[in-house]
Parts: C-alpha cells; structure tokens; sequence
RNA sequence: CGGAGUGUAGCUCAGCCCGGUAGAGCACUGCGUUCGGGACGCAGGGGCCGGAGGUUCGAAUCCUCUCACUCCGACCA
C-alpha cells in the first residue's frame, strides 16, 4: 500500500470528548470516526487491523474444531419471548417494530437463535457434540456507551455456542475452548489473564473471563501472585481469617461521635485503627410475600460485595434501605447504626466472616451522635448470620492458601460459559439418545470482544507518540519511509524497488510517497503504530545502506540494502516489536 | 433516572458578563521558498454560532422551551 493511495487521515489533536488513550489514539490515528453516542464507522486503516485479529480468531476457532456460520442481527421477538428474555432483558435490548408492527430486536447476543438452529436440525446424539461460531455485530444499548470501542453500543463479537450430550462432553468442549482462548489472546501479542467469573445474567455454572490487562480496565481481578488462582474480584473468595475470634477485653461502652456517620471519621475520633470498626448496612428484601429487613456488617476498611450478597437466600433481589426504612427498624438515622440492641427476630443481622471473627469491635449505637466501643458478640449482642459479603483486598490470604492476593485490573475481551440447560430447556431443544429418548441438550457459549480487543491492545501498547500494536495486528508490519521521495530519483528509485521487493515477500508493507516533510512521516507512522520502519536517504543509499528502527527502539541501525528482507524477515517473525 | 456542564469552521478553542453583520491555531486549496523529526511567506475556500420560539431597531451574546453530547451518581453486564 502507498499512502498516496490510501485514505489516511490523522489528527494532531483527539476531539475533547475521548476519554482514554486508546480512544484519543484511534481517533487520532484516523482508525475509527464517531457517528453517533457508542457507534462508530471503521476507516480502512481501522478496519485492516479489526480484519487481522478477527482472522486469528478465525483461525484458532477453525482449527479448534468450531464451525462458523452467520446469523442475523434482526431478530423476532417471539425467540425472545420463548426464552423468557424478552421481559428479563432490560432497555439494554434494542427493540422495534417493523411495518407490519411485528416486534424484532437488534441481537445483544444469539443464544435464542442458535438453540433455533439447532433444535430444528440436530435430533440425533450422532450429530453431537457441535460448536457453531459467528464473527457479527451485536447491539447493546448501553446507558452510558464510553471509552470509544471499549464500551460502544454497536461492537463485533464472535460467538461459539457447543452443544453436548452430556455435562462430560461439555467440560471437555470447555476446556478446549480454554486453551484456543490462551492461544489466540497469545497469538493477538496480548498480555492476558484467564479468570473466574460470575456467570452473571447469562447464567449457568462454570465460567471464565480472558482479561487484557490494564490500568484502565473496568473490571477489577483479584489473583494470587505465587499460584494461578485468578478472579474476578466480584467472586473472589474473602477467606476466614486463621485466628479464632480473640476473647472479649473490653467493656461495653457508649462514646459521642458527634456528626461522624463514616467509618474512617469515628476511628480518627477515637483514635483507632480503621479495622477495628464495624459498619452496618441497611438492605431491605420486597417480594409480594412482604418486606424483609436485614443489616448487613462489614469491617470499617471493607467494601461491600452485591453480587455474593445477592445470592443469599431470603436476601435476593435486595436494595438498600431508604431512611426512612431504617428510621421505621432501628429507630435512628443512618450513619449511627449497629446491631447491638436489635430485635433479631424482625431484623435479619448477617456479619461478613470477617467481622464474625472481631472483638471488641467498634460500632453505631442506634442513637444518633453515639458509637459503642468494646462490643462483643456473644456477650452484648447475639450471634449473627455469617456470609462472604465483602470484595477481597490486596494482601488478603490467597482462598487456595497458596499467598496473598493482589488486585490487578483487566479489560474483559473474552468470556466462557457452561450454559448447561437454561436455553435448551426453554426453547426445547432436544437430542434422541441410543435408547431412543429424548434428552435436553447441554450448552456451552464463548465469546469474545472483537472490537474491544483493539482498544484493549492500544491501553496495554502505546507512548507518548502514539500507538504500538503488536506485530500480529498492526495495521501494517512494515513502513518505508522515503526522505525525499519527490526530489530525490535515487531516494525514489531505491524506495520503489524495496516496497516491491518486500510485497512479493509475503510482508503487509506501506510506503510513505506523500509529499511531506520528514517529521510529518515520522509522526504519522509512529501514530498509527507499524512496528517497523525502514528509513531510505541519500545518506544511507550513498554507502548502499537501509535505516532501520523498531517502533520501540531507542537508536536506528543501518542495513545493507541487500540483507533488508532477511533481516526484516527475522525481526517478524522471531522478535516482537517491543 | 438524579445532579453538573458543554454545543461557534473538519479538529482544538476564543468571542457571550457588557447585544451592533463572526475570530485564532491546526487542517484544506493555489503559488513560491523549504526538505532526516509535525517548516515558512503570500493569496484563498469554508460557519443559518445545535434547533425552535421570545425580548429588541438589532441576538452567537439576554429569556423560555427543545435536541444532542460529556462528566459524576444510580442502573445494567
């Protein structure tokens, strides 16, 4: 490619409303243009990026066994309704109506049709095991859609969907598309991270998100540095601290803490130690069946967990409790409640377990302006109900026993369910097995973020000058950079036959013709990331020599014009480019 | 959905308080000089100042409504 004849557009500034790097990058580098909130149109430079790494995925999933096929983006209502998404989905699912004011939606996601697919034509366990597979763009439309292609509304996703005989035959599948994830993100140049996981909405057992990581990764991953446990903080286990709870010191007392509703302000009042406090947190449990309210207690460094909260019986769905809940329970304005004093027959009291191991413990007195110092359980206040509620924080132990957990954090590109039944059942999708009777199939699904892997490879690889792909990506692997290609026949002349020689070599190579100044070159091609370049000057010709530099090198070398595609030849597929 | 903010040239922004026929830098076009790290000179093109209504002799500027976008929160995954 020449960039005369190419459509090249780079900014010097990014539009003020980017947020993160690889967002100001992408618009910068011309890779992408925004048209409208979370949608955007791929330029050609974009899109030869987009069109590699969908081909590596292409690739691995093919050779992993996984057949790919194309399903639509419209698609009817009625698949949505038999799987019970259509009321579970919130406005997340675009939804519309057509001329015949029939209802469609714009596919989040293809659960619903492939199960279709496959119920229709899959009836005998010979057909199974399958994994079907699509590279498509899905719509989600997100409240707030940001971070360019991280979070946009419209994003391409590939999508595989395994179908099983048995829950044997799907851990297996799994495992399989376990290892094709390990070796695709391996393949993409990502550093990755394979997690545990929430299963979430989705639903089902088993499951794992692939995190590029990133300090500017939404999700926050909890792992253990000295073994390979990994998860996402939202599951990760807080474990029972070691010692046994520590006998009672202290005497129940009542200390004013005038206008200190927080935590960390009654510890600095009393001069304590923040992990020495106990904060209560009000949920309140509606169902038709009635209201139920309960106290939530957490150490006073530690932060509430919804989703482990979510799953304890009797608790789910939860909200928090509005004042005048806790006014109407407790008898005291937030900011001062405990459970000392509370009636544990109308109110539920659940303690982390970490705060089930506490003693003399500082905590609200139901009284406005008044924490209790020295309480214990036990003695001054019932045992409560012990729950994992708290997310995990960096130093605690590790749920393996093997260290201590770090919190890192990570751009979730990709993520592996054990569907089980859910959606056969719902959409009846069965198999006959060799006795001739009919069974649910076993599902598995696995995506993974297409899009979002190439802001997610720019938030891991960039500088100040702009970004730095990995080789395997990059929208080009090579560029010649001309000094002078106008002026200079010699400079012209040795630039033309270098770009044809590396062209018939199999190299993804573009030539920088354009009339410009050298620094404009420079600057562009460091922009949009080729992780090589060879420079040709009159300098270097004059002693038949080639500049070269990585796009991460500090100092360029000089090659011999006739040792360029062998030495470039070694540089790509040997060395990465940083 | 709640709170805050911003809409002026392709991009970054000034002008708005204090109404008087629209500006800068970058980008773009032409000519000339320049040419190994985002050059310079001269000459140009480009805007219904987000939209609608109102106040006024006169509105980018003041008022009302509306739309879009952004941020914080809530929600969602």
């Amino acid at each position: 490619m020449r960039t005369s004849q190419f459509f090249f557009t780079t900014l010097k500034e990014a539009p003020a409303d980017a947020e993160v790097v690889s967002q100001k990058l992408m618009l910068r580098a011309g890779l992408i243009k925004r048209v409208a909130a979370g949608i955007y149109t791929w330029m050609p430079l974009g899109l030869k990026v987009l069109r590699k790494v969908e081909a590596i995925i292409r690739e691995e999933m093919n050779h992993a066994g996984a057949l790919e096929l194309l399903m639509p983006a419209v698609q009817p209502a009625e698949l949505w309704q038999e799987s019970g998404r259509w009321t579970q989905y919130g406005p997340e699912l675009l939804r519309f109506k057509d001329r015949h004011q029939r209802d469609f939606v714009i596919g989040p996601t293809h659960e619903e049709v492939i199960t279709d697919v496959v119920r229709r034509d899959v009836k005998s366990y010979r057909q199974l095991p399958i994994n079907l597979y699509q590279i498509q763009t899905k719509f989600r439309d997100e409240i707030r859609p940001r971070f360019g292609v991280m979070r946009g509304r419209e994003f391409l996703m590939k999508d595989a969907y395994s179908f099983h005989t048995s829950y044997a035959d799907l851990e297996r599948e799994y495992q399989n598309m376990f290892e094709t994830y390990s070796r695709i993100f391996t393949r993409l140049g990502l550093t990755f991270r394979a997690v545990a996981a929430d299963t979430g909405a989705i639903g089902g057992t088993g499951s794992h998100e692939f995190h590029v990581l990133a300090d500017s990764g939404e999700d926050a991953i909890a792992y253990c540095p000295d073994s390979d446990y990994a998860a996402n903080v939202e599951l990760a286990e807080g474990v029972v601290p070691e010692k046994s709870r520590g006998a009672a010191t202290q005497s129940l007392a009542k200390v004013p803490t005038p206008g200190k509703t927080a935590c960390a302000d009654v510890a600095a009042l009393l001069d304590l130690p923040l992990n020495r406090t106990v904060k209560a947190i009000a949920v309140v449990n509606e169902e038709e069946s009635g209201k139920r309210f309960a106290l939530l207690l957490l150490r006073g460094d530690h932060d509430l967990n919804e989703i482990k909260t979510s799953k304890i019986e009797g608790l789910s769905p939860f909200r928090f409790a509005t004042e005048a809940e806790i006014v109407e329970f407790l008898g005291c304005k937030p900011g001062y409640i405990g459970p000392v004093g509370v009636d544990f027959g109308k109110v539920r009291v659940i303690a982390d377990r970490v705060v089930a191991a506490m003693s003399d413990f500082v905590c609200g007195a139901n009284e406005e302006d008044f924490h209790l110092t020295g309480v214990n359980f036990g003695r001054d206040v019932p045992e409560p109900e012990v729950a994992d509620i708290r997310n995990v924080l960096a130093g605690d132990a590790s749920p393996d026993g093997k260290g201590a957990l770090e919190i890192c954090r990570g751009i979730e590109v990709g993520h592996i369910f054990q569907l089980r039944t859910k959606y056969a059942q719902a959409l009846e999708c069965c198999y006959l097995d060799e006795q001739g009777k009919t069974q649910v199939m076993e599902m598995g699904c696995y995506g993974i973020g297409v899009t979002r892997i190439v802001g997610a490879a720019i938030e891991q690889g960039h500088d100040e000058r702009g970004i730095i792909f990995p080789a395997a990506i990059a929208p080009f692997e090579v560029c010649i950079v001309p000094m002078a290609y106008a002026k200079s026949d010699a400079v012209k002349t040795a630039s033309d036959q270098l770009y044809a020689d590396l062209k018939a070599a199999g190299i993804d190579v573009v030539l920088d013709d354009r009339n410009e100044r050298p620094g404009v070159l420079f600057a562009d091609m460091e922009l949009i990331g080729v992780p090589h370049r060879l420079v040709v000057g009159e300098r270097g010709l004059a002693s038949g020599q080639i500049e070269y530099k990585g796009r991460c090198d500090a100092e360029a070398v000089m090659v011999a014009r006739d040792q360029v595609l062998t030495f470039l030849r070694e540089k790509l597929c040997c060395v990465p480019a940083c």
